[in-house]
DNA sequence: ACGAGCATGTAACCAGTTACATGATTGA
DNA sequence: TCAATCATGTAACTGGTTACATGCTCGT
């Protein structure tokens, strides 16, 4: 259940309203940890309500927009959470299921699937050099910095391995049979 | 939705029933798609239901085991499924979003969590390391050999790079701030 | 014959998903 | 003034999790 938490982080990074927050979880933390709007709302709503973050109008704005920043009680949470041990992440990778299955009853054209799925982690490489080539260069030394590019360089190489994989997969599965 | 076709795909590799199934579900299978027995067992009565797999009673067993097997119309079911379109997969990393917090509201002992999961996965790499000795020397010509050891050096892979990432988060975490 | 443990479940819950709804403001 | 769009939701559902329950048989 990290959701709460990353919301926390987020908002004691930047304090902010649930759209504004909604738009960085389709970038920067939504690189890691993904949440869609209606799920942000109802967090925003249940740490409110725990007395972890207070919300304010913003007056000038559409609709009945509120900031939120984090209270002391926020930061104590948030500091506990990130001490406790946490397991392992549990698995499910559809593309190996489809693999194993594409052996049982192929061939199908899971030859498609795996060019388009190959398509999107190029791109998505290619967004993670882009930040890292604009942000990180030259390299900080400031601690939260380099802890923020490491982030991003394990986001790097899981693209890159990602599309490595489905490029190998693709080359097994378009070699003669034999 | 992809445990079915997971099962569907195990019980063609080899019939048999849920508990054996929740067996292999903790070890090649659970790789790469985890499942406890209460999800398994709910999952065949929806298969069974759907005319997917048909069970027969193994007497000489223990309780009222049954054995499963997959019907034409699982395996017509299964290659649909293949060939299917697929979304990449949703990322949650939990680790970075506490990496996260922990530039925010550090220090903690989240020295200790990594210390953990850097083992966790040095042992698993082990474990997929032997298999890998046991299972594919010499390198097996058959296509389905070849694909299911192309899934094995895929999990290798992200083993490999998960605990190499805890490594350098460590060492990043420990090195004297300035 | 009886306890240990195997095989199969039930029930309640929770996070995440999908589809739809409402109120406010901006711009043509 | 009214359509487009922004901001904030509600409702129903699904897959996965956790805790507990039941029936059977094997070994002693």
């Amino acid at each position: 259940m990290s959701l709460p938490h990353a919301l926390l982080t987020a908002l004691i990074e930047r304090p902010g309203a649930g759209s504004e927050l909604a738009g960085r979880f389709d970038r920067s933390i939504g690189y890691f940890w993904q949440a869609t709007h209606q799920q942000i709302y109802r967090e925003l709503a249940r740490l409110e309500a725990a007395g972890l973050i207070e919300g304010t109008a913003v007056d000038g704005a559409r609709g009945r927009k509120r900031a939120f920043r984090v209270l002391p009680a926020g930061r104590a949470e948030l500091a506990r959470w990130t001490a406790e041990r946490q397991e392992p992440l549990p698995i499910r990778d559809e593309m190996m299921v489809r693999l194993r299955a594409e052996a049982m009853v192929g061939p199908t054209t899971l030859l498609n699937t795996l060019a388009e799925l190959a398509q999107h982690h190029r791109d998505r490489l290619k967004t993670y050099q882009d930040i890292e080539k604009r942000d990180f260069t030259p390299p900080p030394t400031d601690k939260g910095q380099r802890l923020r590019h490491l982030v991003l360089k394990a986001g790097i190489e899981y693209e890159r391995h990602r599309a490595a994989f489905c490029e190998q997969a693709m080359a097994l599965l378009s070699s003669p049979s034999e």
